[in-house]
DNA sequence: CACCAGGCAAGTA
DNA sequence: TACTTGCATGGT
């Protein structure tokens, strides 16, 4: 079998086994961004606490972080953790999209999608991951998100090489699968479902892995 | 107590 | 280029 076969056969037989994982909590755009900034290196549980923290105070839009308190607002996210870069990066995104977009969507989507994927990307603060989050979970623009959980299962099955970076990873995906939001969406949820279940406690080949704290 | 979570940037060699 | 460290709270 291909290696491409192998991509959507080992979709299939997550889908089978765990069912669709419901991503992204989240009902606006701007709660999807805010939310992909501040799962960075977080648990998903502590993310919700910070969300829950910005709605009740009224601050859950970029807008708002635009123009409000920081103290309130780092208070607000704190546990999230990193708040105080999580906060820079906030008010990064968000002067983005004031200033090139006014913070209309309607401004930003009418740009072709590699000048989106720049300009987010040149937020000090985003990188890869967050970047491409936040085009497929916000924007649902087809784009496969690549993380640490699917590096390493990937490497384990020996679809991908130590030596591959984020791109190339993300090529092979893009490469293998038909480019739809929906499927991208349901297979990075699968790989962080069965990153999480398997990676560090039930499978004993998780030792082997080759992927050190901090690489790639 | 140690370790990790839906990362990233800056510094070092 | 490739590896290390700081950021920081909260759960196990």
């Amino acid at each position: 079998m291909h290696r491409k076969e192998k991509i959507i056969n080992l979709y299939n037989i997550l889908y089978k086994y765990f069912g669709p994982q419901n991503w992204w909590p989240g009902d606006t755009i701007d709660e999807i961004i805010i939310g992909a900034i501040l799962t960075q290196n977080t648990s998903w549980k502590n993310v919700e606490k910070a969300i829950n923290n910005l709605k009740k105070a009224d601050l859950l839009s970029l807008y708002k972080i635009y123009y409000g308190d920081k103290e309130e607002i780092t208070e607000a996210i704190k546990p999230s953790g990193f708040y105080n870069q999580k906060y820079n990066t906030l008010k990064n995104i968000s002067t983005l999209f004031f200033r090139n977009y006014k913070h209309s969507y309607k401004n930003i989507l009418g740009n072709d999608i590699s000048s989106i994927r720049e300009n987010i990307l040149s937020v000090k603060g985003i990188g890869n991951e967050t970047c491409d989050s936040i085009l497929l979970y916000a924007f649902k623009i087809p784009t496969f998100v690549v993380d640490t959980y699917t590096i390493r299962i990937l490497l384990r099955h020996n679809l991908i090489d130590i030596n591959d970076k984020y791109n190339d990873v993300k090529k092979l995906f893009s490469d293998s699968l038909k480019s739809d939001t929906e499927l991208y969406n349901e297979y990075h949820a699968l790989l962080v479902r069965a990153g999480k279940e398997y990676c560090f406690k039930k499978d004993p080949l998780c030792k082997k892995c080759p992927i050190k704290k901090g690489g790639l």
